[in-house]
DNA sequence: TTTTTTTACGCAATCGTTCCCGGTATCGTT
DNA sequence: AACGATACCGGGAACGATTGCGTAAAAAAA
């Protein structure tokens, strides 16, 4: 069960000439009569010749092909992502071998592993919630092997980094929720450890603080595996739900958190907005014809993928080691739906304690 | 910028053995003795040798991994999918190569032509609405490279494929509709020249004339990509309206059209059941979610990957080549939700929420 | 005509690994 | 003592492609 290919050796013994020559021919080398050009290309037109890249790659060490990690391609934030990287990589002769790390630590190192020693030229990546050790991935920087960070980045790692705003997204969003009369609003947010949480959780802070509102701990719930998994988004609701401090909006910090949440409370048969405002980052094109239609705060992720992969071929393109990194940043769209619907014709509240 | 990796050649010299005493000691011949094996092994093991599988592809002409084209990965149902063929693949020491055609045949052809130089072993396929021209990937086929065939199938072309009962997928969903009272039911159906389509399309005619309903040609409209693009769903949809034979209700044919034909219904302004009944194949999990929530014929698609992933296994490891080829077809299931409630119907009803 | 230059091609090494041949000890057997 | 068996290890070709170097023949210059 094996698939022969056309080599040059094919070609050069059909011909009655060396490797080389053909070789060369293929290459349009000065060194090769225009008539043994014309006659190596049309024969390896007819027997539809193609280099091998395996050979190639093990020639040059290098592949031409870039690889990139996400946590699931099941989310449109990454699939419109990776839809940005592929469209700069394909245009500029690269292919993209994507793989998942499912949020597991162990499966994020075995791509790691597989990728590099496929020896593509470069990788994206955006760590899954569950890493906590960046060794490899710092070897790996340190060995010379581009790395570009989106989305969930790692500040130990000195290198390329495309962000959002997360801060000023979540930020936004929280202060929408409290000009739109919510008066005690929790969060359900990502992994801590995680950049992006990090983030997120001080841009929901300072809205609350700034508008005169108490940071309530309590009021503030962690999903381990960012949504993936449904339960822990039930579970953190539950924890809210009790009386003691029920809030009356929710800030979801993740796209599967912010589905997840609305899942949970309308199965709970509770109302959004009516019962809870509910607002979140989400990038799935089906939230405006969700019930209710969902505010959410929306990345500008084909750019992301575009922006990340232009500096990823920069540094691999690039004859001397990069030591001058930038981390970008984008910003973030604030889609308001019905979801975060005013409450009802009360005063609005005049934040009496700005600083 | 390269990326210097431990080779067997750096093991053989700090050690003063050859390579091939490595290679052997590594691969745990018998031929070496087992102090040599635990030097080499150990030493291999605190320089992190990793062997350099490109030299193995290269050598052995296969590379453990098998290449998948879907036309989209921002697709639940191809997302799904490749999960499927992901845990069966690992399971097996099998990488995934997924690329994207994106519904276009050049593209299609481009990514195949890349896996197959890589030397994947395998292929998993589901072509894109555009191909026409399968000769390449029949060359493919009778040059012995082991294909397995989901989705779109290409009846041309013998191996094993992995289908839904469309058929029935389609007529049960057309019934629903019957049996919930709509008398002038419409279509939007992918590009014709797919297998799915014509399938879809043949169960949803039986449908309707074993249920003594007229077939109308003007209520079955085509979107040749599949919904992908969404003013052709637009423009199917403003085809359906005009009143000399608008339809009270519609069957989408594939995942994007179900939800497209929901979002320029509403965005015209319509409600969905009460303007039209509206029930489509579909594997996003948000479809519960929706306003309404939607009535959905559901593919197991996770069980469809796992299923194709170990035809393509045997296959691939069969010593002799395989001439007996077998068409998995699976079944769909039908769930009821709000889109299609009963037009007269009063009581309203409970919409299961969690599965 | 002789020398130099140019043209056009072949040889062989290389990338990392495997594996077919060898080869050399160290035994044991006759 | 001589031979074969066994154990252990190295040399080198091979996979497909590129490329520096060498060189024969042809063309140009002397």
């Amino acid at each position: 069960m094996k698939f022969e290919a056309v080599t040059i050796k094919d070609i050069a013994k059909a011909l009655g000439l060396s490797t080389s020559t053909v070789s060369r021919a293929l290459r349009d080398s000065y060194e090769i009569s225009p008539e043994t050009k014309k006659l190596v290309l049309e024969y390896a037109e007819k027997i539809n010749y193609h280099p091998n890249p395996i050979a190639l790659s093990l020639k040059e060490r290098r592949s031409r092909s870039i690889g990139v990690i996400v946590c699931e391609i099941a989310n449109s934030y990454f699939s419109q992502i990776i839809n940005g990287i592929e469209s700069i990589a394909y245009n500029n002769g690269y292919n993209v071998i994507i793989s998942q790390s499912r949020e597991s630590a162990d499966r994020e190192m075995l791509n790691l592993q597989y990728l590099t020693s496929r020896s593509v030229d470069g990788l994206i990546i955006s760590v899954s919630t569950e890493t906590k050790d960046f060794s490899y991935l710092k070897e790996l920087h340190d060995r010379g092997m581009p790395i570009v960070f989106f989305d969930r980045i790692v500040d130990e790692i000195e290198t390329h980094k495309v962000i959002v705003d997360n801060y000023k997204g979540a930020y936004d969003a929280t202060t929408h929720l409290i000009n739109s009369g919510y008066k005690k609003i929790a969060t359900v947010s990502n992994a801590p450890a995680l950049s992006i949480a990090k983030e997120r959780l001080a841009g929901y802070k300072a809205a609350l603080t700034d508008h005169g509102m108490e940071v309530d701990e309590s009021l503030i719930k962690y999903c381990a595996h960012g949504g993936m998994i449904l339960t822990e988004v039930e579970e953190a609701i539950k924890e809210l739900l009790k009386p003691k401090n029920k809030p009356d909006a929710i800030f979801a910090s993740a796209d599967k958190l912010t589905t997840g949440c609305l899942r949970i409370l309308r199965s709970k048969g509770y109302t959004v907005p009516g019962d809870f405002g509910l607002v979140g980052f989400s990038n799935t094109d089906l939230t405006e014809l969700l019930d209710p239609p969902l505010s959410v705060i929306r990345q500008p992720a084909f750019e992301m993928g575009e922006v990340a992969t232009n500096l990823l071929l920069q540094m691999i393109e690039s004859k001397r080691p990069v030591t001058d990194f930038e981390t970008k940043v984008l910003t973030t769209e604030l889609l308001i739906r019905e979801s975060t619907r005013k409450k009802e014709a009360k005063a609005k509240p005049i934040p009496s304690l700005l600083k």
